[in-house]
DNA sequence: TATCCGACATGAG
DNA sequence: CTCATGTCGGATA
C-alpha cells in the first residue's frame, strides 16, 4: 500500500482495528522528494525488486511514503496513539537527514538507518544468498559493490594460486586481503602518506614513496608482466621496500596475480572507500573471502539495533546523557565537569570475548567517538576557540577475543578503518586530526577461544603506576597520553558480546570440556547449561579480579527458561552479581535472507547493589527495583524440577514416545486399510500429540499388549512395521534404544494406563493463544511424548489449567519453544502453588470446568479455532472469564490489578511454601507489591 | 512466507 | 525409568 498523503494515511490507520499482524504497514520511507524510482515503482513501471533486492517485497512489506519533514508527526501519532504491548508491527523506518526522536522508534523490531544506506544494508546481505545476482541501486550501495569486487578479486587470486587452498595458506591469503582493503580504505582517506609511512620515511631518509596503492599497483603490475612467474618478485611483503608501517610486517606472502586479479585490484581501488561502512563491512569481509562460512555468518550477524541493545543501557545512554546534560551556569564549573567527561571515556575499555569481526567494538567505538566530539564541541563554546586536543579514545582499549584467526584480523582493520571514519569526523568538525599512532596499534584482539581461556591473558586488569610514560593501553598501565595517571578504580570495563548459542544438549565433546572446566566447582549440573552460559560464568571470573567491571551479551532466551535457570543463575546471582538491565525474549533478526530461527534476550549485570534497573520488554520500557533470572521484575526466586507435586495435585506423566522412526504410527491415508480388518482394526488406537489435540486431528497407532503379539505378527503389513521398528532400533548409537529392539511391537516408553478418561494437556501451544489448551478425552486414547496425561484425574485440574494464573506460570517457569509455550510436568504443574481448597471449591472449580467443556462443544471446531485470538465466541470467553474469576478468587480476596500482579503473588507463594525445604525464610522482599510489573 | 507445532532421539538425572 | 531440549525442521495456511 501506497500512501503519500501522511493525512490520509494516518487516518486509514486509524480507521483500521489495530490488530498486531495486520497493521497496515511494515515500512515507513520518508523523502524530502520521492525519487524517481519510487515514482516508477509506485506506478508498476519498476520491479521493486530493482531497488531492494527483493528483499523487502519477497516479506510482504507495506510500504508507506511520506514527506520527510512530516516523518516525525506521523511516527507520533501513529506509535504515540496505537503502539501496545501486543505491538509486533515492523518499521523499516528510513529517513534521509531526518532526526527520529528516539522514543518513537522503539518498536521491538524496528530498523533505523538513513534511507541513503537503505540499499546498503540490504544490499549487503545479498550477497551472503549469491551477491552477484545484485544489481546495484541507484542509491550506491558502496558495501556492496566493494563487497563484489573484493571477492572477484578473491576468487581470481585463488584461481591463480591454487596451493592457497590449504588452511595455513588460506590464512595467509586472508591476512594478505585484509592489508590490501586497508590500503586501499587508507589510501582514500588519504591519511596515509604522513602517518602509515612515518616508520618508512625515516628509514628511507624521507623517501616516503607514493601512496601506498600506488606501491602496491606497480609491483602488481610488474607481477601480472611475469603471469604466473614468481621469477625475482618479492615473494614476502615485508620484502616491499617502502610497505613497511607495520601493516605488512610478519610473513605475510604475496600471492601471485594475474591479469584478472589485477584488473580488480584497480577496480577495487577506484570505489570510494572512505565511504564503506565500518561497523558492517567486517562481516562482509569475511563472508567474502571464507566461502564455507558465508551462510552461518550471515545469519548469525548481528544487527545494529542488537547491537545497540546491548551498548546503550550498559553505559552509552549514561555517558549521552552526561555529555547533552544542561551547562552548569557556572562556566568554569561546567569546563571541570565537561573534562572529567573528557578522562572518563578515556578510561572506558570495551571487550568482546566472542568478537567475530568485530561489530560490536566497532559500533562501541563510534558511538565513544560521537559522544567525545559532542563534549569537545561543548567546550569549545565555553573556551571559545578550539580544543587543541585530540580524540583520547584509543583502540587500544578495544578488546576482543576470537576464535576464528581471519575473523580476529578483520576485526583489526574495522577497527583502523573506523579510527580513520571517525578522525575524519573530528578533523570535519574541529579543523585537524588527531594523530595516527602505529598502525600496529589495533585494537587488542586475541585469537583464541574465550572458553578455554582466562579473560586476564586477553584484557589484563588495570594496574596503577608513578611515572609518566605513554602507554600501550590502560591495562599496563596510565593514560595514554602520559600526562596523568590512571587509578585502578577509575578504569571502566565493560563486556560485550553476541557469544555462540549451542544448546545444553547439542555440544560437541570439546564444547563439553570447555564447560566443564568453565562451570566446574560451582555446580555439577553445567550439562544443562547453554554454551553461551559459559560466557557469562568467565565474565563473572573476570570481574571478581577486574574492579569496575560490567558485562551484557546476548543469549538465547532459553538461558533465563526452565532448567537452566535453577542451574546457571544461581552461580551468578549469589556471587554478587545482579541483573542491572535486560530485554526480555525478541526474535533474531538482522538483514540477512536466511534468519536464524532463535529467539534472544540481553542480559546485562553489574555488582552494583541497589539502584534503578531497567526492564525491556518490546517497546516496553520499565524501571524496576530487581530483575530476578526470568528476566521478571521480581526478587530471585529459583523454581526447581521437582518429581511430585508442591501442592496437592494428582500427578501428570509425561506421553508415550514410540521411539519407532514412524512405523508405529499411521497415517490417515493408511487407516482405511487397518480399520477395514476386523482382526488388525483391534490392534489400533486413536493417538494424540499436540497437534492432534490442538487442531482435532485423527491419527492412529498400533498399540499390541504383550499376550497378543502372535497375533499382530500373523497380519504382513503389522509384521513389516514391527520389523522395520526393531531394525530402526538396533540401529541407534544409544544403548537404551537398541534393548528396546527386542520389543519392537511397542511403543519405546509406555506411561499409559487403563483409565475411563485422560486428562490431556498439548506439550507445546502457540503464544497467541489466551489459554492454555487442556482436553478431556476418553480411555482408550494414547497420549504421544508431546503431550502430557492425567488418568481420571479430577475436573477441577482443567479450570486449574485452563486458568489465567495456569498460563503466567507456565510462560515465566518452563522452557519455550520458541517463544511458544511449553508445558512441563515437572517444572510447572508439580511446581505450580494452589492454596488449599475446600470441598465447596473443588465443587466451584469443576463446574467452571464443566463450562469451559461445554462452551467448547457449543462453538464446535477445534481447540485451534475455539481459541483464535481474533475470534473467540462469547460463550467461551465468558465461560473462560467465570473460571478465572473462580481460580483467581482462591488465591486472594480481592483480585489482581495485573497480570504481574498474579504472577507476583505465585511467585510469593511459592517462596512461602518451599521456604523450609529451601532453608530459607520468606524473602522480605515478596511482601512488597507488584506495583510498576508488566 | 510466517505460523504453529512435531519429531526425534539423545543425554542425563 | 523420566523427560527437557533444540542459532531446529517440516508442514500448511
Amino acid at each position: 500500500m501506497y500512501i503519500s498523503d501522511i493525512d490520509e494515511a494516518v487516518s486509514r490507520i486509524a480507521a483500521a482495528p489495530f490488530v498486531a499482524d495486520e497493521f497496515p504497514f511494515d515500512f515507513i520511507a520518508a523523502y524530502d522528494a520521492p525519487p524517481a524510482t519510487i515514482t516508477r515503482i509506485r506506478n508498476g513501471t519498476q520491479n521493486a525488486s530493482d531497488i531492494d533486492g527483493g528483499v523487502l517485497w519477497r516479506q510482504k512489506l507495506h510500504l508507506l511514503v511520506c514527506d520527510a519533514g512530516q516523518i516525525n508527526e506521523a511516527l507520533a501519532r501513529l506509535l504515540g496513539s496505537r503502539a501496545t504491548a501486543t505491538q509486533k508491527a515492523k518499521f523499516l523506518l528510513a529517513t534521509d537527514g531526518v532526526e527520529v526522536a528516539a522514543h518513537d522508534i522503539d518498536a521491538e523490531d524496528t530498523i533505523f538507518f538513513p534511507f541513503s544506506e537503505l540499499g546498503n544494508r540490504f544490499g549487503f546481505f545479498l550477497p551472503l544468498a549469491g551477491y552477484s545476482r545484485y544489481k546495484a541501486a541507484d542509491d550506491n550501495p558502496i558495501d556492496v559493490k566493494a563487497a563484489n569486487r573484493l571477492r572477484r578479486l578473491y576468487d581470481a587470486l585463488i584461481a591463480e594460486n591454487p596451493e592457497w587452498e590449504g588452511d595455513a595458506k588460506r590464512h595467509a591469503m586472508n591476512l594478505f586481503m585484509t592489508r590490501i582493503i586497508f590500503c586501499m580504505f587508507a589510501e582514500d582517506t588519504g591519511i596515509i602518506p604522513e602517518h602509515l609511512f612515518a616508520r618508512t620515511i625515516h628509514d628511507h631518509g624521507g623517501h616516503a614513496g607514493e601512496e601506498m596503492v600506488h606501491v602496491l599497483t606497480s609491483i602488481f603490475t610488474a607481477m601480472s608482466i611475469r603471469e604466473g612467474e614468481r621469477g625475482d618478485m618479492p615473494r614476502w611483503a615485508t620484502d616491499f621496500p617502502w610497505v613497511n608501517g607495520g601493516l605488512f610486517a610478519g610473513d605475510i606472502e604475496v600471492p601471485r596475480f594475474s591479469r584478472t586479479a589485477f584488473r580488480t585490484l584497480t577496480e577495487a581501488a577506484g570505489l570510494r572507500w572512505n565511504e564503506i561502512n565500518a561497523d558492517i563491512f567486517g562481516s562482509m569481509i569475511q563472508v567474502i573471502v571464507d566461502p564455507a562460512h558465508r551462510h552461518e555468518t550471515g545469519m548469525h550477524y548481528t544487527s545494529v539495533p542488537n547491537i545497540l541493545k546491548v551498548l546503550d543501557p550498559l553505559f552509552l545512554d549514561e555517558l549521552r546523557t552526561e555529555a547533552s546534560r544542561p551547562a552548569l551556569a557556572d562556566n568554569s564549573r561546567e569546563k571541570a565537569r565537561l573534562k572529567a567527561l573528557l578522562t572518563r571515556l578515556s578510561k572506558i575499555r570495551v571487550f568482546d570475548p566472542a568478537c567475530g569481526s568485530g561489530n560490536f567494538l566497532v559500533i562501541a567505538y563510534q558511538e565513544l567517538r560521537k559522544i567525545e566530539r559532542q563534549v569537545l564541541d561543548r567546550l569549545r563554546a565555553i573556551t571559545g576557540h578550539a580544543p587543541g586536543i585530540w580524540s583520547h579514545i584509543e583502540l587500544h582499549n578495544f578488546y576482543g577475543i576470537e576464535i576464528s584467526d581471519f575473523a580476529a584480523e578483520t576485526a583489526k582493520l574495522s577497527l583502523w578503518i573506523a579510527k580513520f571514519q571517525m578522525d575524519r569526523a573530528h578533523r570535519d568538525m574541529f579543523g585537524s586530526a588527531p594523530p595516527s599512532l602505529p598502525l600496529t596499534d589495533s585494537g587488542n584482539i586475541h585469537n583464541g577461544n574465550a572458553l578455554a581461556q582466562d579473560w586476564l591473558g586477553a584484557c589484563p586488569a588495570p594496574i596503577s603506576v608513578n611515572h609518566r610514560q605513554k602507554m600501550p593501553n590502560l591495562a599496563t598501565a596510565v593514560d595514554a597520553h602520559g600526562t596523568e595517571e590512571v587509578i585502578d578504580g577509575e578504569v571502566e570495563t565493560y563486556i560485550v558480546g553476541n557469544p555462540p548459542y549451542i544448546g545444553a544438549r547439542k555440544m560437541n565433546d570439546v564444547q563439553k570440556a570447555e564447560m566443564r572446566t568453565v562451570a566446574q566447582g560451582y555446580t555439577n549440573k553445567w550439562t544443562n547449561i547453554d554454551y553461551v552460559g559459559g560466557w557469562f560464568i568467565r565474565a563473572m571470573q573476570y570481574s571478581e579480579t577486574v574492579p569496575n567491571v560490567c558485562f551484557a551479551f546476548v543469549a538465547t532466551n532459553s538461558l533465563c527458561q526452565g532448567q537452566q535457570v535453577p542451574t546457571l543463575w544461581p552461580i551468578l546471582l549469589e556471587n554478587s552479581l545482579a541483573i542491572r538491565f535486560a530485554h526480555r525474549s525478541f526474535k533474531w533478526i538482522n538483514n540477512a535472507p536466511k534468519k536464524a530461527g532463535v529467539i534472544c534476550v540481553v542480559v546485562g549485570m553489574d555488582r552494583v547493589h541497589g539502584g534503578a534497573r531497567t526492564l525491556f520488554d518490546g517497546n516496553l520500557r520499565q524501571e524496576v527495583s530487581t530483575i530476578n533470572a526470568y528476566l521478571l521484575p521480581l526478587p530471585n526466586i529459583y523454581i526447581d524440577e521437582r518429581t511430585a507435586a508442591l501442592c496437592e495435585l494428582p500427578p501428570m506423566d509425561f506421553g508415550n514416545m514410540p521411539l519407532d522412526n514412524g512405523n508405529l504410527l499411521i497415517e490417515p491415508a493408511e487407516i482405511e486399510d487397518f480399520q477395514s480388518d476386523p482382526v488388525a482394526s483391534t490392534f489400533v488406537r486413536p493417538i494424540v500429540g499436540s497437534k492432534e489435540a490442538i487442531r482435532s486431528i485423527d491419527r492412529y497407532c498400533l498399540w499390541i499388549e504383550d499376550d497378543r503379539i502372535a497375533q499382530a505378527l500373523a497380519i504382513p503389513e503389522i509384521d513389516r512395521r514391527i520389523e522395520a521398528t526393531r531394525v530402526f532400533r538396533a540401529g541407534s548409537p544409544r544403548p537404551q534404544t537398541r534393548s528396546k529392539a527386542r520389543t519392537p511391537y511397542k511403543f519405546g516408553e509406555i506411561r499409559q494406563r487403563n483409565a475411563d478418561h485422560i486428562i490431556v494437556v498439548p506439550s507445546a501451544s502457540s503464544e497467541r493463544r489466551p489459554y492454555l489448551p487442556v482436553l478431556y478425552m476418553p480411555g482408550e486414547t494414547i497420549v504421544s511424548n508431546l503431550a502430557f496425561m492425567m488418568f481420571d484425574a479430577p475436573l477441577w485440574t482443567i479450570s486449574l489449567i485452563a486458568s489465567r494464573m495456569h498460563l503466567l506460570w507456565i510462560e515465566a517457569v518452563c522452557g519455550k519453544l520458541k517463544t511458544d509455550y511449553r508445558y512441563s510436568n515437572t517444572l510447572g504443574w508439580y511446581t505450580f502453588p494452589v492454596p488449599s481448597m475446600s470441598q465447596a471449591d473443588y465443587k466451584r472449580l469443576e463446574s467452571c470446568a464443566e463450562n469451559i467443556l461445554l462452551a467448547r462443544a457449543e462453538v464446535g471446531g477445534s481447540i485451534a479455532e475455539q481459541y483464535d485470538p481474533n475470534n473467540m465466541h462469547q460463550l467461551l470467553i465468558d465461560a473462560h472469564t467465570a473460571n478465572d474469576e473462580a481460580v483467581e478468587s482462591l488465591y486472594s480476596g480481592r483480585g489482581f490489578r495485573s497480570d504481574g500482579d498474579r504472577l507476583g503473588h505465585l511467585f510469593r507463594r511459592y517462596a512461602k511454601l518451599t521456604a523450609d525445604e529451601r532453608g530459607q525464610e520468606v524473602d522480605p522482599e515478596f511482601a512488597l507489591g507488584m506495583e510498576g510489573a508488566a
